[in-house]
RNA sequence: GGGGGUGCGCUACAGUUGGAGAGGUAGGUUGGACUGUAAAUCCAAUGUUUCGGCUGAGUAGGUUCGAAUCCUACCACCCCCA
């Protein structure tokens, strides 16, 4: 994987990159819409790249082992193969599960007993299990298994959770630089910063994560519940220690503002089931502000859901039929809700984008975060 | 025309076999939450109020210390018979 910085924003840290995968080119900043189990939801892969604009996705290693099972996603030829995707996939190594199955899994030094969602089964993941997981999916970027600590999180545990993570970061290089990839083109391992809000950890998980000198770097255990201004103060904390020549990768983040916040702090991808998920749930992020779908106050809104969207669909049908169809349960409304919140964060990024080459993306970002952050 | 059954809150369904309940569950409605997806999910409110109460189990009476419950009449709906 080969990374190339093409401008920087003279008044923050924020740059444009190009980063360069074995399934094409990835122009960041860049969102990755999420695809937890093969697919974004509602949102076919079609739409993925014709409207959204959306250059790689992400896949959940714990989701897909339990269904449809690595044995299955190995017959397919990888998941590309499998669910027709031919560009960049990053998968999850299931750290991040760690974190939201607390109660249904057990840690230990070896590695994670999760008990199954699905049907209560017990599983156990370690370090080399998720690697080799991984290189069966066949994702072009996979993530180390690490812990994603809660929020809050005392002080000790986040020490002793972050040498953990560390020393589990050490047995997934040692794994991944032992077994080759599975269907013939190179894949990319990212270590993972934690340290939870404590300054002095994400210091020194920083340090150690730059130290291991890897393609691509990526923080985690942040936008679990902490203040904007801790998952800011952290990220830039880190961004500071990272080396600049290779992307960072800010892991489940975020809302519109915080993506613009951590571009400024240099951060270049970014993941977040919120425009997906929140769209299921009716609420749409514009350039204008926040709209809750479900309100009373659209009901006779006859307007365009948003005549500024590159999203046929949200210029083409009203307010009024968007919170009929969510009001409903209609697919339809999940499906338009998506593709709009979609491709809108697609359009912030990709914006940003534009300002840094142009030189403007300070101004551009302190004039735009009124109007995004406006509830409507 | 005769016989039987059932009636409460926005709706439905349960339940209440003389000691009340502005109760249950589901749905609807109206708000809210959601950040590397256990999520088309979850939470709250939903008679009225000056927050102390007030009104309330189809309507009107009656029996009783006390009635959603028992009695009478009427009304509405459902079923059966003609």
């Amino acid at each position: 994987m080969n990374f190339e910085i093409k401008a920087t924003d003279p008044k923050s840290k924020a740059r444009a990159g190009s980063m360069t995968t074995a399934h094409g080119v990835i122009q960041t900043p860049k969102f990755m819409p999420v695809g937890t189990q093969g697919t974004v939801k509602t949102i076919h892969q079609k739409e993925l790249t014709d409207v959204i604009d959306a250059e790689i996705i992400l896949g959940n290693t714990y989701h897909l082992y339990l269904r449809p099972g690595t044995d299955i996603i190995k017959r397919a030829g990888g998941l590309h193969k499998f669910i027709n995707w031919d560009k960049p996939i990053l998968t999850d190594s299931g750290g991040y599960q760690v974190y939201s199955l607390s109660g249904m899994r057990k840690i230990k030094e070896e590695g994670v007993k999760f008990q199954s969602h699905v049907d209560g089964s017990y599983h156990f993941f370690s370090p080399e299990y998720a690697i080799d997981i991984q290189r069966e999916i066949g994702a072009d970027i996979i993530m180390a298994f690490d812990e994603c600590t809660p929020y809050p999180c005392e002080y000790k545990y986040a020490k002793r959770s972050m040498h953990m993570t560390h020393r589990w970061l050490t047995r997934c290089i040692n794994r991944f630089n032992e077994t080759d990839p599975h269907y013939g083109y190179q894949q990319t391992l990212s270590p993972i910063v934690q340290g939870s809000t404590y300054k002095d950890l994400r210091e020194q998980s920083a340090t150690y994560i730059a130290e291991q000198n890897m393609p691509i770097n990526a923080i985690g255990g942040l936008s679990v519940g902490e203040p904007h201004e801790d998952m800011y103060g952290m990220t830039e904390v880190v961004t500071n220690i990272l080396p600049w020549d290779k992307p960072r990768y800010l892991m489940g983040v975020g809302l519109p503002e915080n993506i613009l916040e951590s571009i400024a702090l240099g951060i270049d991808i970014f993941d977040c089931v919120l425009p997906s998920r929140n769209a299921r749930h009716g609420i749409l992020y514009t350039w204008d502000g926040v709209i809750n779908m479900k309100n009373l106050k659209w009901a006779d809104d006859f307007s365009p859901i948003d005549s500024k969207s590159l999203a046929h669909t949200s210029r083409d049908h009203s307010k009024a039929y968007l919170r009929h169809l969510i009001k409903v349960g209609e697919i339809l409304g999940m499906q338009i809700a998506s593709l709009h919140n979609l491709t809108f964060y697609l359009e912030l990024v990709n914006t940003a984008r534009e300002k840094i080459i142009a030189g403007e993306f300070s101004q551009w970002k302190d004039q735009v975060m009124k109007t995004i952050t406006q509830r409507l």
